[in-house]
DNA sequence: AGCACGCCGACT
DNA sequence: GTCGGCGTGCTC
């Protein structure tokens, strides 16, 4: 309707210059729409949201501005509806590292800026509307005639006297009306007849919700070692200078780390900077999120245990510049800090910090790519440095490589030791704990002291499974079997003879839960859940240790509060062994543990996986900095099939550049990481012929592309994914590598509107993925 | 990604 | 004769 108004208003709206906003939304549209900004709307900005009119019916969605242009041209061009946000929620630097993400990971903007705010922030939550009640007069003076009026010793009395002390006059801010009935130990009655009788005024105010801060602030007193100095002068000196930098902190575990963002986080903040600590989810427990609050009092928490509303109401903490220091997971990268002064990584190695839904970034490239945006340090801590990270400390001008050999306090590294386990294959289908590890716990319970148990699967065993016909349940959606997992949940009555009552079939690829039957569908003869798992482990610890106290730890039997409420009980010594899977590996400090045993170090999971040999490195490191924290010496029980296998060797020896040189020539002349950047073309459909039809063309498609362009950029493929069907869909992957991430970049912005955007099956990019 | 338009098969 | 399958094209 108004819009056809053009006809008519031809002479003068389209000769007038307008103000035009370029808009991006939250679909798979990578490109931008220009709407005329109506004058009545006011001023808008780049970050703010607002409600534009799209497509045929002029459906109202939510797009993001992301610039603004005087123009004439408005032909053809529709009216903003609203700009909801007040004030932008994305500064500038943010929508910068924006557009990087959205070119580098080959996703739409709008799916970008939409993933950067929290979930509650886009629902408006995290204030709360409080009572703000101040005196209906503006000085003492005024304030004393309204006492005069009231009785002596009255509640009300108190009240006024209460609001004329804290100088609550009508001009100033009040006090909160909770506070204010608490402190004249009055009720809201008493209070309401003061505001009845117009002494005084009541304003409803939105307040960030749960904003307490702390108010004890504990002094340092660590002094720090030589390297600690070392390290720390360095990034000083960057934050100092607002100069970009990334420092590669490589210090074994129990090397301090910690203390170092400290001291960076404190330098910045004392530069009136902002910091950023970014820590695996599962690293975000009680015991260090404390440690960090008794440094910083003006601190932010992001993690995965706060609802919605808490959430948005530490981001907009943040957007207010009252923390100068945020401590949170992956999406923590997108912290709207101002005054960026350093943004720490810690564990950057892990693999938890790529995202595996779009956007399918890595906080640690992204931390570093802010920090580059922001002028800011760096900071990418890890005991066992990604290769990646390592090798650009060689390649990388703005790299630097800091090391911290020792351990605080001069502590020893553990003892390590391994034991063969390739001749017991038929023990270990049986048992899980051998000999020597049975030993190594039972001295070390009977010195009081406690154990960790490292198992490298999850669930209860790999899958259902019948003896007879060897016919194993799979899942419906899936390429994948599904897993068996003990469960409680089941009420007995519901599920007959039929059914196993003691659990649940899982998939862990799209989530689908079933109940287990009894017997095969094939043959009819009852089914086994074979294989190992932490279930079973813990089944056999309380078996051989029957007065120990035994605390299981695994994604499937934990949701973040009560793993971390495990966690606190375990360092309070309420448990004796502690047992579970990799998330046990991760940061955490028990003084008292002086052993670990890893009951298979073997990551054999995926073959074709060429990290694994890293990660069996990394995992057998980070797990034996688990031990020895106290006073006390650590040793660590490595169970293996491979024990002359330099993922093994080295770790065992805690020699982590050896293992590097061991292994880097190897990926060198694969053309695989650090060497060569990778990207997975991801082709899915429902019909499996399609799916490969598809993938066929878009090899060849993308081949001549190369070609023509003679870009160095190598293609491998079309192949089936380790699981080929997902959820219905079936897979197939093509791998390319390039020796330069600017080419694979530039190179696959052309590629995904060439005719590979003709295909009907869906089209997926993970750039620098890990499998 | 949605959503509409449009052209061929299986039903009341 | 109509309902509805999903291929194609467009979205300021």
């Amino acid at each position: 309707m108004s819009e056809n108004n053009t006809l008519f208003d031809f002479s003068e709206q389209s000769r007038q210059e307008a103000l035009a906003a370029e808009v991006v939304f939250d679909h798979n549209l990578d490109r931008s729409f220009s709407y005329i900004v109506p004058e009545e709307l006011g001023a808008i900005q780049p970050g703010q949201r607002v409600s534009a009119p799209f497509g045929k019916g002029n459906k109202k969605l939510t797009g993001f501005c992301i610039s603004t242009e005087k123009t004439s041209n408005t032909k053809g061009l529709k009216r903003l509806s609203k700009i909801i946000d007040s004030s932008p929620l994305l500064a500038h630097p943010l929508i910068e590292l924006a557009q990087w993400l959205s070119l580098y990971y080959v996703c739409p903007l709008g799916q970008v800026l939409s993933a950067m705010l929290p979930a509650g922030v886009k629902k408006g939550l995290g204030f709360v509307q409080k009572r703000f009640i101040k005196l209906n007069c503006d000085n003492i003076h005024e304030a004393e005639e309204i006492q005069k009026k009231l009785k002596e010793g009255s509640k009300q009395k108190r009240l006024v006297t209460i609001l004329t002390i804290n100088n609550a006059f009508i001009s100033g801010g009040g006090i909160e009306s909770s506070e204010l009935i608490k402190e004249a130990e009055t009720t809201s009655q008493t209070l309401k007849k003061l505001l009845d009788a117009g002494a005084a005024v009541c304003e409803r105010k939105a307040v960030l919700k749960g904003s307490h801060e702390l108010a004890a602030v504990e002094e340092p007193d660590i002094t720090l070692n030589s390297s600690q100095e070392e390290s720390i002068g360095q990034i000083n000196q960057k934050i100092d200078q607002s100069a970009f930098g990334v420092f590669v902190l490589h210090g074994v575990t129990g090397s301090g780390k910690t203390e170092v963002y400290i001291r960076a986080l404190a330098k910045a903040a004392e530069k009136g900077k902002k910091g950023i600590i970014l820590l695996p989810e599962i690293a975000l427990t009680s015991q260090t999120i404390l440690r960090f609050k008794k440094r910083f009092k003006r601190l932010a928490v992001l993690h995965s245990g706060l609802t919605e509303a808490q959430r948005a109401s530490q981001w907009h903490k943040i957007k207010l510049g009252k923390a100068d220091v945020v401590i949170g997971a992956r999406s923590a990268v997108f912290a709207p800090c101002d005054k960026l002064g350093v943004i720490i990584v810690d564990e950057e190695h892990e693999s938890s910090y790529k995202q595996d839904t779009a956007p399918r970034y890595n906080a640690r490239d992204t931390a570093i790519k802010r920090a580059q945006i922001e002028n800011a340090a760096c900071i990418l801590g890890s005991a066992t440095p990604s290769f990646e990270s390592y090798f650009n400390c060689k390649a990388k001008k703005h790299f630097k490589l800091l090391k911290l050999p020792e351990r605080v306090e001069k502590r020893p590294m553990p003892q390590m030791q391994e034991v063969d386990m390739s001749g017991r294959r038929a023990f270990m289908s049986e048992f899980m704990i051998g000999e020597k590890l049975k030993e190594d716990i039972e001295n070390s319970l009977s010195s009081g002291e406690q154990a960790i148990l490292l198992l490298n699967r999850r669930g209860y065993s790999n899958f259902i499974y019948c003896p007879e016909c060897a016919h194993t349940i799979h899942c419906r959606n899936c390429d994948a079997s599904l897993k068996f997992h003990l469960s409680d949940m089941l009420n007995e009555n519901s599920s007959e003879k039929l059914y196993n009552t003691s659990g649940l079939a899982l998939c862990h690829y799209c989530g689908s839960r079933t109940l287990v039957p009894k017997n095969c569908p094939v043959c009819g003869r009852q089914l086994t859940m074979r294989g190992s798992g932490s279930q079973k482990l813990e089944m056999e610890l309380n078996e051989k240790f029957p007065k120990a106290k035994i605390a299981r730890i695994d994604t499937d039997s934990m949701k973040g509060k009560d793993y971390r409420e495990l966690i606190e009980a375990f360092s309070k010594h309420e448990y004796d062994i502690l047992a579970g899977t990799q998330m046990l590996a991760k940061g955490l400090h028990f003084p008292n543990v002086t052993l670990v045993g890893i009951v298979n170090a073997d990551t054999s999971a995926n073959s074709s996986d060429f990290r694994s040999a890293e990660k069996t490195f990394q995992l057998i490191s980070q797990v034996a900095g688990r031990t020895g924290r106290g006073s006390k010496p650590g040793k660590v029980i490595i169970q293996t099939t491979a024990p002359d296998s330099p993922a093994v060797k080295f770790a065992k020896m805690h020699d982590y550049e050896g293992f590097y040189k061991n292994q880097t020539p190897m990926r060198d002349m694969l053309g695989l990481p650090p060497f060569r950047k990778q990207a997975l073309v991801q082709i899915r459909n429902e019909k499996k012929t399609r799916a490969e039809e598809d993938a066929a063309k878009a090899c060849e498609t993308l081949s001549s592309l190369i070609k023509t362009a003679q870009l160095d950029i190598r293609l491998k493929g079309p192949f089936e994914p380790p699981i080929g069907r997902i959820g219905r869909e079936f897979r197939v992957n093509i791998l390319l590598n390039a020796a330069n991430p600017a080419v694979m970049m530039s190179f696959l912005s052309k590629a995904r509107f060439s005719e590979l955007s003709r295909l009907s099956s869906k089209l997926f990019f993970d750039i620098d993925p890990l499998f």
